[in-house]
DNA sequence: CGTTATCTTGACCGTCGTCAAACAGGGTGG
DNA sequence: CCACCCTGTTTGACGACGGTCAAGATAACG
């Protein structure tokens, strides 16, 4: 019980949402090489066309994944919390299509490639977890194109809280009344294909509504049958169920 | 030379744009048991909600992956052409957060999950060649966030038909001169999240400008590289010149 | 041929973007 | 402690891109 926990422990916890894995797996994450560093705000972790040899993985704090059109326009295309692989992907893919920021300060493992790609050779759940990670993600990327594709301005926020929700409360990191929303309502449009001034009336749209409360970035649901109505959210896509062994 | 061609020889062919396998792998592959059936235009292969023991590789036609709003509004996620597997997130997820469904007649083999698996966890290439697979359609779904989230609707149609003309290329499918559009402007609308209206005027905003030559659905492209230019199109997510061993 | 889906066009409307300015908060240095 | 600045939030006026509705033209198909 008085066990040191490893800064690892929270990956393991985020791979175990959704795959089994029996101590052995467990033990040998641990024990995986790992350097520690702490990054500010909007910190690069990884530019689109590096070819990292280290895969990084969130400890604390949070962190996005961009990409920009030719014109200087952002779009986000993920959101990371603690516990989750940032670029697994280059495990297996040499070049970066994307930028992996911090979006506030945060403390980063980098594991090297190698370390990480023995290990899923010599341990199948490993192997799977990983994959089934990486497919749990691509199936957000799925919702979050339906979400910027079909929704109205006022549903796709709401999703996206909804989400963002969900996912903190998946990785036991709820606070007791709603959460600290990490990012400015300019980086929230960029996240939602919307411009910062709208994204403004829109939170304030839902405000007036009583679907969130807000007190500067925290926000809090008074009425979350409703919000989740109007988002039109289903935890499927996020397959909380699933537990693959 | 007279050798009759597996129908699953596309499949491997796609599997090693990105992967290398050796003669050992191609066979196992080829090897796999497989059922064979011919589905009309519009027919779902799996819905949302569905946990199928098979896995779909479309051998020939079109196919997509499409999501619905509570309000019943379509936005396709994904376009699939010969060779591609369709859903091999089955492998490692049960159930389907997604529809997919062909987009003309097509050919479709199904390969049993089980024995999928199998050769998966016996041969490290192969996996790998999934993995791979899997992470390349993840950078596509991106770039579609990126696409449908930032670009306008003139961008956006050309970015699509760009990617489209590249990936026909990659799997050796090329026409002489363009290709033929295996869709309505509808479901064109319904992949770039615009209604079909305004696509039809987008579709003849860039025929006015010379950008895109049309007989019917059939696209050509007279001045490829202005069309490239508008699109913002760099093929760098689909990582083409990856070979990952 | 008739029937139906798809494409095309026009008129009109609304959501969201643009531009600009005011305002609030948090940090820094004098 | 206060002036200053910087970033982020808020608000208003206006414009435009794309949506809606509806009708007519064209092409596919039995």
């Amino acid at each position: 019980m008085a066990t040191t926990l490893s800064p690892l422990a929270l990956m393991v916890r985020k791979l175990e949402t959704h795959a089994v894995l029996d101590d052995g797996d467990r033990k040998a994450l641990l024990a995986l090489p790992y350097t520690l560093r702490t990054f500010e705000p909007s910190s690069y972790l990884v530019r689109e066309g590096d070819a990292p040899d280290q895969c990084a993985v969130l400890l604390s704090g949070f962190a996005y994944r961009q990409k920009l059109t030719g014109a200087g326009m952002r779009q986000i295309v993920s959101l990371h919390i603690p516990g989750e692989p940032l670029d697994f992907q280059h495990l297996f893919l040499d070049v970066a299509d994307h930028n992996v920021q911090t979006l506030t300060r945060a403390e980063i493992a980098t594991i090297p490639r190698s370390a990480l790609r023995e290990l899923a050779r010599n341990r199948a759940a490993i192997s799977n977890a990983i994959f089934v990670n990486t497919l749990v993600e691509g199936s957000i990327f799925r919702e979050w194109i339906l979400n910027i594709g079909r929704r109205d301005a006022r549903s796709r926020l709401a999703h996206f809280l909804c989400e963002f929700a969900i996912r903190l409360d998946m990785q036991g990191l709820t606070g007791a009344d709603g959460y600290e929303l990490p990012m400015s309502q300019e980086q929230l449009g960029d996240a939602l294909g919307l411009t910062a001034v709208h994204v403004n009336r829109t939170i304030k749209s839902l405000e007036a509504d009583g679907l969130i409360g807000r007190n500067r970035r925290r926000i809090s649901f008074p009425q979350w049958d409703a919000l989740r109505e109007l988002a039109d959210f289903s935890s499927r896509y996020l397959h909380l169920a699933q537990q693959t062994s």
